[in-house]
DNA sequence: ATTTTAGTTGACCAATCAGTCAACTAAAGC
DNA sequence: GCTTTAGTTGACTGATTGGTCAACTAAAAT
């Protein structure tokens, strides 16, 4: 079936890197293509285009996340633990992936996402999926939580979820934008305490 | 002392709707100088370069709302009032600008900033400047309420208004990635609930 | 009214942009 | 070992990028 090659996955990886590092439209093909040590014509060979691959790239991101979120909210631990141990990760990651690139890059959906909100087509619909599945972790960890009677009933876990990955979404911007891993210290004890508190009076 | 002329100000409007709107790699000099139906020899005859309009123009946008923040932050309305009129201003800026632009927009400081957070300069300064200003607002607010008993003691008000402020811009960029209004009809109730809740156990 | 000076204009630049393509290469399947 | 076919290459395109400049224009100051 003719010759092989490791050009696509490279590919996908340094382009990746670099949209989350920087932005979508501050990427060129031909900084992609270097990074990945590919030339442009092998680039169009595997995509169509700089969105088809950044698509794709989003997703395979995505996919790998999303095996990560299933093991940490898996119901075999508490539910309130189950957010514990995301922040825990997600501090983690960060961390890894500010040794490596040299600076805190925050979530990269929410990047692209805000970068790319004004337009249309696939890739906006796949960035609107992935948050709107990450919230749904947190309300059913959420929902085991008040049922078992950890926290009051109210606000809704529904509420209480929107307001949790909100202010989560928020440290990680904060984070990026001051370039500082210190913001993330306080992520796990005020998404608990969101979690925790009590319906206003 | 020569003509007097309007397209400075008409060059710093136009470039920051379309910044805001879109984003800074994405917008071009000749974008903007279409959108302000001004020539490109006269853009660079009042700035010396592209990021040099988006820091002036980002001064501009920041004074103005400066001026909005020190008459809701006022003393004269109690602590937990001031935050609930910042929801509202907030929320009728957005909708306004919905309204103008057919798309919810989010915060301006947050989406440049997350763009350029890998930049060094004036303008990377200028928007970290803006952000802990704005959250000194929330601290005095919430310092206030605490000091006068509507609130507990415990979290600190500084770390609430770190939370407050996160899951405020959460919510904004949360907006405008789904451009959805809808998102922030829950904004001012979320910043109430996190400023009255308490300590975790 | 004339000089001064701020602002305007459109042609121009090299560099970069996303994307194309025909010729070429090497590995897989037979 | 030959054929098939997936992958590679580098030169190329036309459009756009941020930025320059000398000639020009009009209003303010004298």
């Amino acid at each position: 079936m003719g010759r092989t090659s490791d050009a696509k996955e490279k590919l996908m990886e340094a382009a990746w890197e670099l949209i989350w590092a920087g932005s979508y439209s501050g990427t060129s093909v031909d900084q992609i293509c270097e990074r990945a040590d590919v030339r442009k014509g092998s680039f169009y060979h595997f995509f169509a285009s700089k969105v088809e691959l950044a698509k794709v790239a989003l997703d395979d991101a995505w996919e790998k996340h999303l095996a990560e979120l299933d093991h940490i909210f898996s119901p075999k631990h508490e539910p309130l633990e189950r957010l514990r141990k995301l922040c825990e990760y997600i501090v983690k990651d960060q961390r890894e992936c500010a040794a490596k690139h040299g600076r805190v890059l925050g979530c990269p959906v929410h990047s692209l996402g805000s970068e790319v909100s004004a337009w249309e087509g696939e890739l906006q619909t796949k960035i609107k999926q992935a948050i709107a599945r990450h919230q749904r972790y947190f309300e059913s960890a959420l929902r085991d939580a008040a049922a078992e009677g950890l926290i009051p009933k109210q606000p809704n876990p529904a509420t209480r979820a929107q307001i949790a990955s909100a202010y989560m979404e928020g440290v990680l911007l904060h984070a990026r934008i001051l370039n500082d891993l210190k913001v993330l210290d306080a992520l796990a004890d005020g998404v608990l305490m969101i979690a925790r508190m009590s319906a206003p009076v």
